[in-house]
DNA sequence: CCGATAGGGAACGGATGCGTTCCCTATCAG
DNA sequence: CTGATAGGGAACGCATCCGTTCCCTATCGG
């Protein structure tokens, strides 16, 4: 560790690993409480998942072993582990890790993105202020697991077809467009110059974001946010 | 393989022969005692490198594998054939894999990075025109193969803390200091507002580099940096 | 309560890659 | 030319992981 003043979720720990970690997870459900439970348990735990929840379950731990241990660290062994379950009940599903992985990325990713792309402002917001919500939600996406999963794949989609694509159309394109979607309101609304409607802002922006908190592990605070949009985002697009 | 127009080594032919190449590699060149006829062979190549020439194409075969494959796909194995050496000679230099990978990776930014960083603009360039400099300079380096080896290094870096470091000394803050720099020297110019020097304007730089050459592997031709730093990045720090 | 279904666990054969070792040979110094 | 040194090639033992198979058992519908 050490390095820097992170202020990073928290990663690091690789030895205390599997001191529980359901924590956050999201996304799928409860039943929560303790693990394991197949002998001595007398709580009333169901211990084998079925179906769809077993489903939801493998994919949540694929994509965190993904932002733990990368694409080349993971194993169908290490999912069916953090999900509880065999690696025979993951092959019954997915006929390989490839898609196993592909599957749960797309999946985890759809949700998210689709509330920034299909979101709208009402007419008393400012485009600053859109946008500062934007990059809030953003960031906060990024911060999360998917975000490292996210960087863990970058170089795997270097090699392949599927990933990129994949990668482009469920994750930056969406959020390109939403930035996209809020500099053509702005313009309408006379806050941003027309020529300010271009590929690189979008760019620029996810390009901060996946420097700062992607590589750096920086959590931008939402006045550091501020500070940078007022500063140096807005006096490049504003009319 | 394929995919875009590299400017490696070489590769691809594992399965040929020993067609001998040590074509670059500069440094080398035959060490005087022109005698060969070493064996039947009429070409006169040496086919044997020693040294240093050795270990040079030894890390120049690693950066190559590293940005083809990634470090995952990465194996000695292939470093060796690559370098037309064997795993020994690797070995007898480099203790294990991720050592090799470090090294050559450090070894290759080193040198082009330097560059940047110590460079000086004499009076008469404009602040604007220094940038643009810079950013093709940074955005050539970025399309060679090094831009892929570091791509491929991303998600790597996670999970090594080495990795990390060296990543970030070696490549990222001399980058960004060079635009720091810049910025300061704008500032005295009376080119830059002087609120401008901030670590946020190398950072939305660099990762529009990262978002563009990177993930996207677009080239920008240099009318389209003009166009990005006259339309975005000079309304954003100019004074 | 019981039988059908689906999940869990463990072992397998096969492949791959690490790091080592051994031996032969190309290269270099003298 | 010759002996010392260093490189090349191939095989080995070891470990890991893939994807499969087999068998037992938890769960659920009826």
């Amino acid at each position: 560790m050490t390095s820097a003043p992170l202020n990073i979720a928290d990663t690091s720990d690789n030895t205390a690993a599997n001191a529980h970690r359901d924590d956050d997870q999201s996304a799928s459900e409860l039943t929560s409480s303790g693990q394991e439970g197949a002998t001595a348990g007398e709580e009333g735990v169901r211990s084998r998942k079925r179906g769809a929840e077993l489903e939801d379950a493998i994919r949540c731990a694929c994509v965190a072993e993904l932002a733990e241990s990368g694409y080349g660290g993971l194993t169908i062994e290490s999912v069916a582990a953090r999900a509880q379950t065999g690696k025979a009940s993951i092959y019954r599903r997915w006929p390989t890790k490839q898609e196993l992985v592909l599957d749960s990325l797309t999946s985890m990713m759809s949700g998210p993105v689709m509330r920034l792309a299909d979101r709208t402002y009402d007419d008393t917001m400012t485009t600053r202020d859109a946008l500062l919500e934007l990059l809030f939600e953003v960031s906060e996406f990024m911060l999360g697991p998917e975000g490292d999963a996210m960087r863990s794949m970058m170089g795997e989609s270097l090699r392949d077809e599927t990933f990129t694509l994949s990668f482009r159309c469920d994750f930056f394109d969406p959020r390109k467009q939403a930035v996209l979607d809020l500099l053509q309101r702005g313009i309408r609304r006379g806050e941003v110059r027309t020529t300010a409607l271009d590929d690189v802002v979008p760019e620029m922006i996810g390009g901060l974001f996946i420097h700062r908190i992607l590589l750096l592990r920086q959590r931008p605070s939402r006045p550091e946010l501020e500070r940078i949009l007022d500063g140096f985002i807005m006096p490049a697009i504003q009319s």
